[in-house]
RNA sequence: GCUCGAGUGGCGGAAUUGGUAGACGCGCUGGAUUCAAAAUCCAGUUCUUUCGGGAGUGUGGGUUCGAUUCCCACCUCGAGUACCA
């Protein structure tokens, strides 16, 4: 009988929906277990072989999961809202809504081919007005929010203005702007509604702020850094300039060091813990103010070497700082004009490129040192950076290589204040053998006691404290796009009004254009019904605005990952219309137990959605502060590109390994020609693009060979693989065990469909295990003790397996055992039906066939998992391996109850061991026992 | 530059607490079956060899009876990050 894979597999595929067979119940006895992928953006392109990989690895481990008992969590959704289908509309008018809409019914089919084991009815869009709604609506909570730094929590903004009535600000420890005054609470009394609106702005945890972006006039958008390229958008090659803008931010920075901590707690790779680490950029120090000569101004700069304080020979501004004009001397202030207006033209990036430029230039104005009282020379130079601690540094020559390079350039002074340490070359920056001198009270203190000490002297005069600094930067959460969630708020006088959470969701107008306006306001300026009617709490077109009560609506949305950033916990619950989850549900899933994604995300998506649900977990929300306990990167699949070689100036192509004989051109041409042997059909090829049909060929052996270069998939390279062709062809099994056994999941790895008939011959040697000839044949016989040995290695080797993530191994653990019970000729149930459980994660559809035909009639997916009996794997003899001075020579079989000493002379006994030794005297012999021998002589 | 990860046959990879290096699969070689091909099955396949053996996990050292595995130095590749005071 024939393993017909593609009648099993849609035969399934058919019970499994309509029958829900994974619909996971938010309430029940049995344990819980959430398994989550990162959901996809939906693109034109489909999926390609290489997206399924770490949602088959996520569907082994869920169904794993559902065999051990668990009541398991499993849904799938899109992350809808996005660039490309904004793109789409803009060239063609096609409304994004349309195009989302169709890639999400391709991306389903697709998903729903390889046979993964979601629950359907917990999808989630992000697009979707019944989602998006939630999303409003923790924007809201944001809103309302600000952060104590006394409790390290968030708090409703109520409790804010009450102490603000009642002391004041000043003993107000909370996460704010820089720029907030000081003020009593009769201040706060007497200030206007509006002032106090303005105020409390400074506070909330979403705000407005002006914001230094990269504005693209052309394109009438702001552009991420990676979309700019040598200073120009990297679409369509637009001069990009810095422009200060009126944008919504998130406080993130005032969990800075929660989210440090955080990470501590939850198992997640090493490498992406890291680089969320240096992402927040803890840096620990002390903030130092130095007084300006002349003026009633204080420089406030942060420094991780307050140690070093008395080798501060001047003071480096970043241009942009706010004291630049007011302290410029006027002799000095052409050059500084001239200097600031230079570096404003320069994209950040483009500052950063260049490191090895020195520049900079003097305002003539000086500081006074807090301890020496000495006058240092106040400089500007692009290599501060505005954005980073104060913008502005105590340059410490002598210890920081920067400063010196500054220093030499400019020939400023350089004092050394390290004791037995020559400068004359470099900085000196080892803080383990640092000896401070020549620095008054320092002299002679190590680098953490010279901390400690220039802290303390600093708190006396009032000059400066400890002080942590994070390199972490609130992030902007306004986007100039029409395909995203629009903000549920409105303006009065130009303050932000929220929309009451019980008129959302606040829905996407229609646009005629989804380009920004003419006056350069974002898409959603083209709409003419975007005004809020606050009486009637709704949505009116635009001529009504009276600023009375109809107001106009925010013009921008928000970025992409504002839907990302709590999907997790709605799904949940994902239906709920009343609530963004019911407590039920979410004190039941709690959080996200496994979640595999890629590393791509570490620092975007990871870190604001760690961000939220901290807030939401301040707030009550949550019972958890992190959302997913353990999460795993899978590796990129990588392309495998065929590559012809033409003849220079000719049409002829030559053979890949007569390639060298002549001048050639390299072309890559669709993989999916190539067979196993790396050859190609010249047919296919003359088929394929009208310029081969006419080419001539040199081959090899009668064959044309083509190159092989492994780089990424894409169109581009000819290297895509689709998963349908490939289900189409060998099945979703064979492509669920190909996929995992390419190698391990964490790995980058190239794709190659040459290999995959591996896997395939695999299945129907499986399958024949079940039949003999035309029919099911499985016997109620005794089984062997070795195929109850095959089969127990198997399920200890594939349980250890899953519970590693090491599902490669698996596979190839599953070929063993079946290539050895073929050769026991097993057609015992009592072997073949565990055998079908444990191979149903992986391959599914042909394990609910077999099942099925062993008489059952529920599904596999509920079936416990077997379990490993120690009994049969126990041995009475071993194969020891003898090895002379490490090297294994041959093999002896003796009983396990053999003791050291009769293995060993059991061994020396071998006329073998003899051969080898040759006559020498044996020095040792080593006997590990049921391990090896190793005799050194 | 810094941080992290990785180097094993022609290829993907295995060896999970230091104990038989190359499991499993692809490809390749030979054979069976076939008019032939596909499919299937069997045998072989790290390199080298005077057929006794010898060498071998990026390179060089070290620890050990024994190292792909642990330590030190270096080389190569990949990823992230970048004037962070």
């Amino acid at each position: 009988m024939k393993y017909d894979f593609n009648e099993i597999e849609a035969k399934w595929q058919k019970f499994w929906a309509e029958n829900q067979t994974f619909k996971a119940e938010n309430n029940s006895d049995k344990p819980k277990y959430y398994v989550l992928d990162m959901f996809p953006y939906p693109s034109g392109a489909g999926l390609h072989v290489g997206h399924p990989l770490g949602y088959i690895a996520s569907d082994i481990y869920a169904r794993f999961k559902r065999h051990q008992g668990f009541n398991v969590l499993h849904p799938q959704g899109y992350d809808s809202f996005g660039l490309p289908a904004e793109q789409y509309a803009i060239q063609t008018g096609q409304h994004p809504a349309i195009t989302t809409e169709t890639n999400i019914k391709r991306y389903r089919e697709q998903l729903d081919k390889i046979g993964f084991s979601f629950d359907w009815s917990r999808e989630v869009r992000t697009s979707d007005p019944a989602y998006y709604k939630w999303t409003q609506w923790i924007f809201i909570q944001l809103f309302n929010s600000w952060y104590n730094e006394d409790t390290d929590k968030s708090e409703d903004i109520s409790t804010l203005t009450t102490r603000f009535e009642n002391e004041g600000n000043k003993t107000v420890n909370a996460s704010c702007d820089a720029d907030t005054p000081e003020f009593t609470a009769e201040e706060w009394k007497a200030f206007s509604s509006e002032e106090q609106q303005r105020i409390l702005l400074k506070y909330r945890l979403t705000y407005l702020a002006e914001t230094e972006v990269n504005w693209c006039p052309a394109l009438g958008t702001v552009l991420a850094n990676d979309e700019i390229v040598n200073g120009v958008s990297e679409r369509g090659g637009h001069p990009v300039i810095r422009k200060k803008m009126t944008q919504w931010s998130m406080r993130i920075t005032a969990f800075s060091e929660r989210l440090l901590q955080g990470l501590e707690t939850i198992d997640w790779p090493e490498p992406l813990k890291e680089s969320q680490r240096n992402w927040i950029g803890k840096s620990v120090g002390a903030s130092v103010k130095f007084k300006i000569d002349g003026h009633d101004e204080w420089i406030e700069v942060f420094t991780t070497r307050p140690d070093t304080i008395f080798g501060a020979s001047f003071m480096t501004l970043a241009p942009e700082h706010d004291f630049v004009a007011k302290i410029t001397t006027a002799e000095q202030k052409e050059e500084v004009e001239a200097y600031v207006e230079a570096t404003a033209k320069r994209s950040e990036r483009e500052r950063m490129a260049d490191v090895k430029t020195i520049s900079g230039a003097f305002t003539g104005a000086y500081a006074i040192h807090p301890f020496s009282g000495k006058k240092v020379p106040i400089w500007i130079g692009d290599y501060v950076l505005a954005s980073y601690g104060t913008g502005a540094v105590m340059a410490v020559p002598c210890g920081d290589q920067r400063d010196y390079d500054f220093a030499k350039h400019y020939n400023i002074e350089i004092p050394n204040i390290f004791d037995g340490v020559d400068i004359s070359e470099e900085a000196f920056a080892d803080k383990e053998n640092t000896r401070i001198g020549n620095s008054d009270f320092l002299n002679g203190l190590g680098y953490k006691e010279a901390v400690k000490k220039a802290i303390e002297e600093l708190e006396k005069i009032g000059q400066g404290k400890g002080k942590v600094n994070y390199r972490l930067r609130d992030a902007v959460f306004s986007r100039q796009r029409y395909w995203g969630e629009p903000f549920p708020v409105y303006y009065v006088n130009g303050l932000p009004q929220m929309i009451d959470a019980a008129h959302l969701p606040l829905e996407l107008p229609e646009v005629e254009k989804y380009l920004p306006t003419e006056t350069g306001e974002p898409p959603l300026g083209n709409a003419e019904l975007w005004a809020w009617d606050s009486e009637n709490n709704r949505v009116v077109a635009n001529e009504k605005i009276d600023h009375k009560t109809v107001f106009p609506l925010e013009l921008n949305t928000m970025p992409g990952w504002a839907g990302s950033s709590y999907y997790f916990n709605r799904y949940m619950d994902a239906a709920n219309k009343d609530e963004i989850f019911s407590e039920e549900a979410i004190d039941y899933w709690k959080q996200v137990d496994l979640y595999i994604g890629g590393s791509e995300h570490a620092t975007g998506h990871l870190l604001y959605a760690r961000f939220w649900q901290k807030f939401l977990f301040d707030k009550g929300i949550v019972p958890v502060d992190e959302f997913a306990k353990k999460l795993i990167n899978q590796g990129m699949i990588l392309g495998t590109s065929a590559i012809v070689y033409r003849i220079s100036g000719t049409n002829k192509y030559v053979s890949k390994n007569l390639k060298d004989d002549y001048e050639v051109e390299e072309l890559r041409v669709d993989v999916n020609m190539v067979n196993a042997s790396d050859e190609i059909k010249i047919e296919d090829l003359k088929n394929w693009q009208p310029q081969f049909s006419d080419a001539e060929f040199i081959l090899e052996d009668g064959k044309y060979i083509v190159g092989r270069e492994i780089e990424k998939m894409s169109k581009r390279w000819f290297n895509v693989v689709n998963p349908d062709d490939i289900c189409e062809d060998y099945g979703a099994d064979t492509l669920r065990l190909y996929e995992m056994f390419l190698g391990p999941l964490e790995q980058a790895k190239p794709w190659n469909t040459a290999g995959i008939t591996g896997v395939f011959s695999f299945l129907k040697k499986l399958w024949k295990l079940y039949h003999n000839g035309d029919g099911f044949n499985v016997s109620d016989a005794e089984p062997s003790k070795d195929s109850l040995k095959t089969l127990h290695k198997t399920i200890k080797k594939v349980t250890e397996d899953i519970d590693n993530f090491s599902f490669n191994t698996s596979v190839s653990s599953f070929m063993i055992a079946v290539n050895e019970l073929t050769a026991q000729k097993c057609n015992s149930r009592a072997i073949l039906e565990p055998l079908a459980i444990v191979i149903s994660p992986y391959a599914p559809h042909i394990a609910e066939e077999l099942w099925q035909k062993l008489g059952h009639t529920t599904s596999v997916a509920y079936a416990p998992f077997p379990v490993f009996e120690k009994k049969h794997l126990v041995e009475s003899n071993k194969e020891y391996p003898v090895s002379f001075n490490g090297k294994m020579r041959f093999k002896i079989e003796l009983p396990l109850d053999f003791g050291k000493e009769e293995v060993e002379k059991a061994v020396l006994a071998d006329e073998r061991t003899q051969n080898q030794l040759q006559g020498r005297e044996p020095k040792k012999v080593i006997v590990v026992h049921g391990r090896i021998v190793n005799i050194v002589g």
